[in-house]
DNA sequence: GCGAAATGTTAGCCAAGGCTAACAATCTGC
DNA sequence: GCAGATTGTTAGCCTTGGCTAACATTTCGC
């Protein structure tokens, strides 16, 4: 697997090409700037579901951010058609919007699982699950889910 | 482990108090401040070992970010006391800074050692990595490293 | 050792994602 | 139905982390 005789800094040395390296950064950018906009569309589909709506203030109490913070950040969904609002109404889901959060919903919970079921205690589970869901493949995940339903 | 008879929104629904679920949000955004930091050092520090020095043009093209990105970024690390760096000269590391490229490879290698366990492919491992590690907490390392072991 | 190439820096632009202060609208209790 | 509380918005500021264009320095080839 590794033929470096020296193995000095670490059993797993990293030979990829710098552009292959360069790749990987940029997914990971991409995912950042992806993070936030898929946590607020998860966060507003949970709350219509559990309130019959979702209003600013409590995604800004359940974000742990002020009302401005929320406010602009719902500005761009709804430029990004994620949303849809009116001055001081609730916050619609468009269709682009439910398929997010359906598939963000779907992400987050094969990973909690996953955690679970490597014996986490549940309140880390949900911390980790929070940041590792967006950095997650398509092929780990379904790694995480078979391991899910092995156990 | 789940006693909600609704269960509509899915087996792992999140009932945590909205303060426990900001916290959470917060250590996320934390962790987010610190990934490319983190990023920088570990990519620092394996160049200084391949190489015997690290240049800017390198973490450039590895980063795949231009040039005057790299400038910035480097005066940010310099400025919080990662690095240091003369004009022209190239970087070096402070304690501190090692001290968090040695943790940071840590984290790296357990996770990617884990993802390569699981049965993930080299290159999407290495990908995954990268974006997980910043969002592992110790507890959760510490069962990935169990997971190695055992494995 | 000089000129060209490579590398590094500076200036200035932009968007995202935080904040506070100030104001506007809505909702609630009486 | 109005006053006060709650909620929402706007304006303006800041840092981070990207970029390009322009310029400065260093290094390399000959």
């Amino acid at each position: 697997m590794n033929d470096d005789p020296h193995h000095t800094l670490s059993a797993t040395s990293d030979d990829r090409s710098p552009d292959l390296r360069a790749e990987a950064f940029q997914g990971v950018r991409a995912a950042r700037s992806r993070e936030l906009a898929e946590d607020y569309v998860e966060l507003i589909a949970e709350l219509i579901h559990a309130q019959g709506e979702a209003r600013p203030v409590d995604i800004a109490t359940r974000m742990g951010v002020t009302a401005p913070t929320v406010a602009k950040t719902l500005d761009r969904l709804a430029r990004d058609g994620l949303i849809t609002r009116a001055k001081y109404r609730s916050i619609f889901l468009t269709e682009e919007g439910r398929a997010l959060a359906k598939e963000c919903r779907h992400r987050h919970d094969i990973v909690l699982r996953f955690l679970l079921s490597l014996g986490l205690d549940p309140e880390t589970a949900e911390r980790d699950a929070e940041g590792i869901e967006h950095h997650v493949s398509e092929r780990t995940l379904e790694l995480f889910a078979a391991f899910v339903a092995r156990s």
